[in-house]
RNA sequence: GGAGGGGUGGCCGAGCGGUCAAUGGCAGCAGACUGUAAAUCUGCCGGACUUUGUCCUACGAAGGUUCAAAUCCUUCCCCCUCCA
């Protein structure tokens, strides 16, 4: 049913808390799928609990692939992320399996449903004398370099966004021409032979933080304050990415006694309302789903999803 | 009972005669987003309008002083600390 011999790829987005991994269990059992993380703090092999990463149980009812495969110190991209995904995605397809895309990063899905402009990598050399730069001379003088050598980007930059300044800068220092120019060059675009199907779940505001609240608890539960304590105990440098993890920072303080427990945990759940948010935003205005879904994944969208992946048509059989 | 200190917008908290609808912070709402994105950043935030402005309601309550009060005085209510 499959035309030609492009190959579906489904892809499931929408906020934490929406029910995107039971959704692509579901899914994946249903169609004999593999589900491909695309949830950047998923990918590190730290906080499984804090992360939301899938439990044993649901790896072992269906593939999951890209969950834990960063250490704790690396520093992903959403172009190495791309990468590693398109081979799983080729993977899944070799095994006659359906791949399902699911994370909540919205500028991952971007990087591969529509590609980023072509660049070179950055040396970790260049990146450090740039936030050194921030650091001991101040953001000003970030911004002034800026100005002077990429006045486009800096006019489209606030002054403040301490991380997309220090990328603009990193890359005309790497590379001696501007990152504006850079993205002027058409991006990769959508990858060849694949046909992406999309599912955003998108429930409103007051689901989302009654969620999140269960969810945290369970966390508690599950452990997350141990999983906390070893992450704290490898003593990894402040720019990891993995130390920004919603929830981290609380439990890490409560660890410290520096507040306690039940307000870290108040602060952790307002924190990924806000992240939650952000996601929302995201997705409303910076990504186009075939599919949307206005509420919380439940057993009662099973149907409609499923249709809408038979319409859709699976992995070419060929 | 006595001595002090307080009660400020959803919360915390500055202000202590005019430039105060009231600094900050938090929460909330909206938004931006091309490689560390669970990041980073921006705007709004008493109400109503003809929204770089006007009006109304506001700083525990009620009175008073003053051209003018969240700010001063009086009484009352409530909270906290210390002494009994």
């Amino acid at each position: 049913m499959a035309s030609g011999c492009d190959r579906t790829v489904l892809v499931v987005a929408g906020p934490t808390a929406s029910g995107k991994s039971a959704l692509a269990l579901a899914a994946a059992q249903e169609f004999g799928g593999t589900v491909v993380n695309a949830d950047s703090m998923q990918l590190y092999d730290a906080l499984p609990i804090l992360t939301a990463q899938p439990t044993k149980a649901d790896r072992k009812a269906a593939p999951h692939v890209l969950y834990g495969v960063l250490r704790p110190d690396d520093v992903g991209t959403a172009q190495d992320w791309r990468g590693m995904a398109l081979r799983e995605i080729e993977g899944a397809h070799a095994a006659g399996r359906l791949p399902i895309v699911v994370g909540g990063t919205g500028l991952y899905l971007r990087t591969l449903m529509s590609g980023l402009a072509p660049m070179p990598e950055i040396p970790a050399g260049i990146r450090t004398k740039v936030r050194l730069l921030w650091d001991e001379q101040g953001s000003s003088a970030v911004r002034a370099r800026l100005e002077q050598v990429d006045p486009n980007i800096a006019a489209r930059l606030k002054p403040g966004d301490r991380q997309r300044q220090l990328r603009a800068l990193e890359v005309f220092e790497a590379t001696g021409r501007p990152l504006s120019l850079w993205q002027q060059e058409a991006a990769e675009g959508p990858p060849p032979g694949l046909r992406l199907a999309s599912i955003l779940l998108q429930p409103d505001r007051t689901t989302l933080r009654a969620g999140i609240a269960a969810r945290f608890g369970a966390m508690l539960e599950a452990g997350a304050l141990a999983e906390v304590e070893a992450l704290m105990a490898l003593d990894l440098p402040g720019d990891r990415p993995i130390l920004r993890a919603v929830g981290l920072p609380q439990l890490a303080a409560a660890l410290r006694q520096e507040i306690d427990l039940d307000q870290a945990v108040s602060r952790a759940i307002i924190a990924t309302g806000q992240y939650a948010k952000r996601q929302d935003t995201w997705f409303r205005h910076q990504f186009i789903a075939d599919l949307t879904i206005r509420s919380q994944f439940s057993e009662k969208n099973l149907d409609e999803i499923f249709s809408f992946i038979r319409r859709f048509g699976l992995t070419d059989p060929d």
